[in-house]
DNA sequence: TCCTGTTATGTAATCGATTTCATTTACTTT
DNA sequence: AAAGTAAATGAAATCGATTACATAACAGGA
């Protein structure tokens, strides 16, 4: 094989710099414009010139320049996931899951924490639209009304997820958090728990646990029962904030104490579950305690933890999908429901008397 | 107020689409070139030119185009961020931490997991590359030879973390994973054990569970002790193949099972608390067992878990200063290691004999 | 044979901000 | 007052790919 002129020359005089479409164009002995019809819509060239390109491409380690591109044909093929917390496994795990299924089609994620703040949201929504992020994927109904004015200024799409917009303003893909809980509760007023408990997400913003709170406010009042202010405490989501807050309802007298707690996550579950245990109460037996999400956190408790199993994998997969199908114009669905799943054991039984 | 007539004109003709850096100069009075330098080196500005610039961006909720920006600058103020796994929860963590960090300075994280495969983890960088990403935080010191040559070509800045690159020849920010292990061995080996188990990650690529078990490798050695062969299980981090890795340990003739078993994460330690209850062993009494990373989930469980904390806000948040540092040109560390913690809790006691 | 329509490819404009270079203005310094 | 320097600003080139438009080549039909 003879040493090839040109591209000794490309080489030598790229150094050790990335090589440009020109560099391609030059070696192949095209113009850069077939060089992006080679790459971007194949159908249009002959396949000998592929070939050519092709070889080109290889030969000099060519990858297009990302910003190049998204500036001139205004798609970057990124995707923002907006997200309260990393922190939280689940909203981890559906991070995962849309990454995989995003990277599959050659997307990229960029990711945005707002802790829960609403504001902060909108602000780093704005910073990825500066950005140059594509489409958006946000995780509840509920959000600044500015973010959605934005939102349709820039063209951006974007789909809720972790609850189904029944107004059909939004498009969602979601499961029913309110029956769910509804469900959970009346499962344990079957049980023959009168008094009850709750702890919490804050609700300001967060339309999850307000959710989950009115679902379990809805069967109680349709038994006749209902939830007494001092047995709801509402707190930030982690253990230690779990445990202080069951701690708290633990101190009521026992006449007044609730013989079930319901958690609007397995986290706050799982503190409450040390709480009792430092406090010498025996669950299931003098305290039933219920989580929801049915992480793996709950799950390997003593006892094991009951709780909502949420399909958070299928709802990641199923967003990235659908944000896909919007971006590039396929069919899509304007929102999506996912079936739950309650899942019983051990941390629930009757209540002692 | 007046009404401006260059202002209406400029919103009449841009519609709802977005504002240019020509919108705002025409409404300032000034040229683009002093629009940019008001948002980039302001300092080059006169005040009072600088108030003219202000205004007409506040007024027309001008943007930067950030595909354009990243073109001529050469510089995207994206960071990727790529890792294992966001399943596990110390990388969610550490993710976390970095975001918060890099968002404050302005900068967005891109995200890219590789499931513990290094091809799938040169491939993906480049794709970022590709994006226009300007540096990398990856896990692990072990990775493909090409991915360092890519990054070298390319002139993308990065960080190693999890571990401390003692050859200096990449920058890196951890702790010591083996001395932390042989620590924990150490004291195991005090109490009494002799004969250990070990439930590790897939060595293959993955130098932080090499390292946890050469830690552990060391510690026996120099108390005349080794790991006998049936003893160690390898698998995929997820609590149902911990369990089951478990189970075949627990499947050895009692004379020959271990009387500990560490493990390279806390999840195999759960999964294997839970095959332990599953077949009636005791916990910490029969069965000592150790897990590593300090999570919730080994923290909370019956009994809970001894295990070694590792630094990992700490981590998440230096590795994003030493990158920014990097990628401006300030002064920096080339290699940074934070001290990890022996947790010691109820899961390990004196063998039974 | 000549015309028309299709296909393959090249030329050059374009995306929107940054940045180089040139120019103007203002301010010292002698 | 002249000259020299620094600061503020504008005009235009530029980053690298995509794409509208132009052209060339070629096939098929009249």
């Amino acid at each position: 094989m003879e040493p090839n002129p040109i591209l000794e020359t490309i080489i030598k005089e790229g150094g050790s710099s990335r090589s440009s479409a020109k560099d391609v164009a030059r070696l192949a002995g095209v113009s850069t414009a077939t060089v992006s019809r080679v790459l971007n819509t194949p159908y249009q060239v002959e396949e000998k010139t592929q070939k050519l390109v092709r070889d080109a491409v290889k030969k000099l380690h060519y990858v297009p320049h990302g910003a190049a591109r998204a500036l001139r044909s205004a798609r970057s093929q990124m995707i923002g996931a907006v997200i309260p917390s990393f922190d939280y496994a689940l909203y981890a795990r559906m991070t995962s899951a849309m990454q995989t299924a995003l990277d599959a089609k050659g997307y990229s994620v960029v990711l945005a924490e707002h802790h829960y703040n609403l504001k902060s949201e909108l602000r780093t929504t704005e910073q990825l639209i500066r950005h140059g992020v594509d489409a958006f994927i946000f995780v509840g109904l509920t959000h600044d009304a500015e973010l959605f004015s934005m939102l349709q200024n820039y063209g951006r799409p974007y789909i809720l997820t972790w609850g189904i917009d029944s107004t059909g303003h939004h498009p969602s893909i979601g499961f029913d958090s309110r029956s769910a809980t509804f469900d959970l509760t009346r499962h344990l007023i079957d049980l023959g728990h009168k008094r009850f408990g709750l702890l919490s997400a804050i609700l300001n913003g967060n339309d999850r646990a307000t959710d989950r709170g009115a679902g379990i406010r809805t069967a109680l009042a349709q038994a006749g029962l209902k939830l007494s202010d001092d047995c709801v405490q509402y707190g930030s989501i982690d253990l230690a904030t779990a445990k202080a807050m069951m701690h708290k309802i633990l101190m009521l007298a026992p006449s007044h104490r609730p013989t079930a707690v319901m958690c609007t996550n397995d986290v706050f579950a799982v503190g409450a579950m040390t709480a009792c245990r430092e406090a010498g109460i025996k669950i299931p037996d003098d305290m039933s305690i219920t989580g929801c999400d049915d992480t793996d956190l709950g799950a390997t408790q003593t006892p094991p933890l009951t709780s909502i199993h949420t399909p958070i994998t299928e709802l990641g997969l199923a967003a990235a999908e659908q944000i896909i199908a919007r971006l590039e114009g396929q069919p899509y669905k304007q929102s999506q429901s996912f079936p739950y799943k309650i899942v019983l054991r051990s941390s629930v039984c009757k209540p002692a008397y």
